[in-house]
RNA sequence: GGGGGUGUGGCGGAAUGGUAGACGCAUCGGACUUAAAAUCCGAAGUUGCGAGAGCGACGUGGGAGUUCGACUCUCCCCACCCCCACCA
């Protein structure tokens, strides 16, 4: 053994051995109950960045403990390999999409492999891959059978210039394309959809089946499902058959209706002009299209409207009310019309105050209801034959009345819409079916896929969907009738492919189906997901959708993908701001000290924020690894934080966790340096016995999934470290167990190094990773003296080491003997004497 | 505006209702060294009295409450962070 703690060479070595030896190979099905530990797929950028290394490592010490705990673990690794980056570079840098992903691919693979993560490298997969994407189309096709697949018109980002379709992220604040600078414009184009709606309501509810989600990403989802409960109404025009429908969630204020407002897009507007209004409301229409989106939904935007001297008929009450067209009233949302009740709405009283509309009081509780809307329940008032009733009860006579008399009904509405998965872009999924001028839309047969996206496409960002423009490819004959037809040049938004791919990992390399369900229901679901709060809304919920749909379709025996779910923080780095230009400074050109702007001689604000590269605050996995080494990079992204909060980096704590593990190989090592010192006292032994067994109870509880809790289990193998440095005598019995049980517990933590002073101490037994995690001894955690805590009043005053079987009444007794008890209970009077056995007693006195 | 979360030393963070600050970082003192690095030993919440050993007071964002006893449970308030948001 070398006397240096040499981290490359040991790394270097056990890598290669583990790697030989197929250490990390998934175990057959067996009797063992099953752990499926999976961290998020990363998108092949380019490199390993430290979010990454913490999420993996995370991860892996769980798949590293639960194997020696007995189970069977199943932990893989792929990659989200499609997406725009890569189309991106090749329209800068001339690199087909596909070879800049499987550099990419290749660059952090093997950056895994340096940080000894456990994964079974047979299972990879890749979702740009055609042997994966034959199953995401396949998949699709059963979407499309099951009719949760269907095609609308629907408005998306037109960029006029590049004659290209753009997603949300790439049209600026300001409504311009990222790369023309174009003004985006709002384009009717026939789009792929997904029903997800259909499962609305079962994906709301099941959040209840899952404890071990946080509650926020649980509440996340439930706000973007958004189910409302409420009415459908209907509303007839007057001197015209036309009806306007609202959706609102307060039918029992129906009476209070003082107009109902129309969304400048609703294809009523126009026809229910009337003529002298419709230059004007034309004019309106244009104004609020002119509009952003973020310009229109700003804060404190003022409300605007018109009214299109139409009226409608409130068929509670037979009044008419004018129709009104304003901004505030979402198109996309419920009906797109809403009935205005100023006395009992914040933002039909803003509009009413605006335009001087009455404002009628129709539910009690408002101390002045021309100065505020009351948004509460109450007791109903000026409502006919429901005067009296309370909110609840009214909405439910209100709605059965409309439901009788046929102008209304109860509704459920959700914020959730179907998922747009068209994409007019080239590296994705192609979608595989086929437009025939007789047939229609034609599924590719299950047989004829994967349908290969072609590598000889010229991207040039411009003009619409690449694969349009390659009729070598777009022509094909119809799969039913024979005759000349079309491909779909669409592909489909990758969150598709990553909806899934957690159940091609138990049977990843089956060429015949997407997967065996003997298999994938025997491994999944998955017992531990860990990943980015980022993925709290989109990726998850995709998944539970495509969970049960394969459900629904007998594919699957469960019914969530994701049994316990760890959102990981950000890692942090130490970043210098200028306040004033906001701009952020390099380390580098910034004195710690005294941090200012080497230009302006500003004084920076300093503070830790998420790592980028514009922000200059990041640090290289790569570095950290090569000055430290892999085992150091684990212990310290472990260490730092409780694994759910922000990490902020600090090269010291780094030096630290490397300080550590020397400390640990320098114990290892001088053991056998020293000489045995002769009669170590019982007492020692016993006290260093504990500190072992209660090391192993303590890491075992942390590592337990509830808890989970790295960052302590790694003080405990500190405090255990600690013990041992202090004690007296290595060549003690005790103290040799307690250096295997200590380098047992590292294992998880720093596998190489516990692999190496693994077969320095116990050759063999072979890898320190096939060894049964170690279990306490219960019996060396009792003690037989204890420190009785005492105090007066609730406060401590003294503390008494006793022999455990001391009699309460002698505990009693020594306390109120000490002096520093008697000091604060002389001249009082005794009322009460709380003893908790082992632990305190408490004297009450006044 | 709605929802979720967090507030503990100089810093990261520990604490089944029972000695608050484990463990680490930074700091300070000491040992080793010609010196430095590395390493080892030790100190340390704030504050008052004391030469010192020590003895007190205060202390987990603020305020009430429950309790013999509250970082922990209940209520109110404040600050910050995240998500959603003119969602009818």
């Amino acid at each position: 053994m070398e006397s240096k703690y040499n981290f490359r060479a040991i790394e270097a070595k056990w890598q290669q051995q583990w790697a030989d030896q197929q250490v990390d190979r998934t175990p057959e099905i067996d009797a063992r109950p099953k752990f499926y530990a999976l961290s998020m797929f990363p998108y092949p950028s380019g490199n390993l960045h430290m979010g990454h290394v913490r999420n993996y490592t995370l991860t892996d010490v769980l798949a590293r403990v639960r194997r020696r705990q007995g189970y069977r673990v199943l932990h893989p690794m792929g990659w989200d390999a499609f997406g725009l980056p890569a189309e991106n570079a090749a329209i800068d840098r001339g690199v087909p999409p596909a070879q800049w992903t499987h550099q990419n691919i290749a660059q952090m693979r093997l950056e895994l492999k340096v940080l000894g993560l456990s994964y079974d490298w047979e299972r990879e997969v890749a979702t740009c891959a055609p042997d994966y994407y034959r199953w995401t189309q396949w998949l699709f096709l059963q979407f499309l059978d099951a009719g949760l697949a269907y095609r609308k018109a629907s408005k998306v980002n037109w960029d006029p210039i590049d004659q290209t379709v753009l997603a949300n992220e790439q049209v600026d604040s300001e409504g311009r394309s990222w790369r023309s600078g174009a003004k985006v414009e709002k384009k009717l184009l026939t789009q792929w959809f997904l029903r997800i709606t259909d499962y609305a309501e079962e994906l709301l509810q099941s959040l209840d089946s899952l404890p071990n989600w946080p509650d926020r990403v649980k509440a996340m989802q439930r706000n973007w499902i958004g189910k409302s409960i409420g009415a459908y109404l209907e509303f007839p025009v007057v001197g015209s058959t036309e009806k306007i429908a609202v959706f609102t969630t307060r039918p029992d204020t129906v009476f209070g209706v003082s107009y109902v407002v129309l969304a400048p897009e609703h294809p009523l507007v126009k026809t229910l002009t009337t003529p002298e209004q419709l230059a004007a409301v034309e004019d309106f229409q244009q104004s609020v299209a002119a509009q952003t989106e973020e310009m229109r939904t700003a804060e404190d935007q003022p409300k605007r409207g018109l009214a299109t001297g139409a009226q409608v008929i409130n068929p509670f009450t037979g009044e008419l009310v004018p129709i009104w067209v304003a901004d505030y009233v979402l198109y996309e949302y419920g009906t797109g019309a809403v009935m205005g009740v100023p006395a009992h709405d914040e933002r039909d009283h803003k509009f009413a105050r605006q335009y001087e509309l009455p404002i009628r009081e129709v539910i009690t509780g408002s101390p002045d209801i021309q100065e505020s809307a009351w948004t509460n329940t109450g007791i109903l008032i000026n409502s006919g034959a429901f005067d009296g009733l309370f909110s609840p009860e009214a909405k439910t006579a209100i709605i059965a009345q409309a439901t009788e008399q046929g102008y209304g009904k109860g509704q459920i509405q959700y914020k959730l819409r179907d998922w747009l998965i068209s994409r007019q872009r080239y590296w994705g999924c192609p979608i595989p079916v086929i437009h025939c001028p007789s047939c229609g839309i034609v599924p590719v047969p299950a047989s004829a896929l994967p349908v290969v996206l072609p590598e000889d496409v010229k991207l040039t960002g411009r003009g619409g969907s690449p694969l349009a423009t390659l009729a070598s490819w777009v022509d094909v004959p119809c799969p039913r009738c024979g005759e000349a037809a079309k491909r779909e040049t669409d592909t489909m938004d990758t969150f598709i492919d990553s909806s899934w791919y957690y159940l091609r990992y138990p049977d990843a390399r089956n060429d015949q189906a997407i997967f065996d369900p003997a298999l994938t229901n025997d491994w999944a679901p998955v017992d531990q997901y860990i990943g980015g709060v980022e993925h709290a809304i989109l990726h998850l919920l995709y998944s539970r959708f495509f969970t049960k749909v394969l459900r629904d379709r007998g594919l699957l025996k469960f019914d969530e993908p994701f049994q316990r779910l760890l959102t990981q923080g950000m890692v942090q780095g130490l970043t210098y701001r200028n306040p004033i230009t906001n701009q952020c400074i390099p380390s580098t050109l910034v004195n710690p000290d005294d941090p200012r702007d080497p230009k302006t001689g500003e004084v920076l604000k300093v503070g830790y924020e998420t790592m980028s590269k514009s922000k200059y605050n990041g640090v290289a996995p790569a570095q950290v690894i090569e000055n430290y080494g892999a085992d150091t990079a684990r212990m310290f992204v472990l260490f730092k934080a409780p694994p759910e909060k922000e990490l902020e980096w600090a090269t010291t704590d780094v030096e630290g966790q490397f300080r550590f593990l020397n400390r640990i190989w320098r114990l290892v090592y001088e053991r056998s340096q020293l000489q045995a010192s002769g009669n170590v006292p019982e007492k020692d032994v016993k006290t260093l016995s504990r500190a072992i067994n209660i090391a192993i109870k303590e890491i075992t509880e942390d590592l337990d999934a509830a808890e989970f809790q790295c960052n302590t289990a790694i003080a405990e193998l500190m405090k255990l470290t600690n013990a041992l440095t202090d004690f007296s005598d290595p060549s003690h019995g005790v103290f040799q167990s307690g250096l295997r049980i200590l380098v047992q517990l590292l294992a998880p933590f720093a596998p190489h190094l516990a692999e190496e002073l693994w077969s320095n101490l116990q050759p063999e037994t072979g890898s320190i990773h096939t060894q049964q995690w170690p279990t306490f001894d219960a019996a060396a955690l009792v003690v037989d003296t204890f420190t009785l805590v005492i105090q007066v009043n609730g406060k401590v005053r003294a503390n008494l080491q006793t022999a455990l079987d001391t009699p309460q009444a002698e505990l009693e007794r020594l306390a109120l003997g000490l002096e520093a008890v008697q000091r604060h209970i002389e001249g009082k009077t005794l009322r009460k004497t709380i003893m908790v056995p082992q632990k305190l007693v408490n004297f009450v006195v006044n």
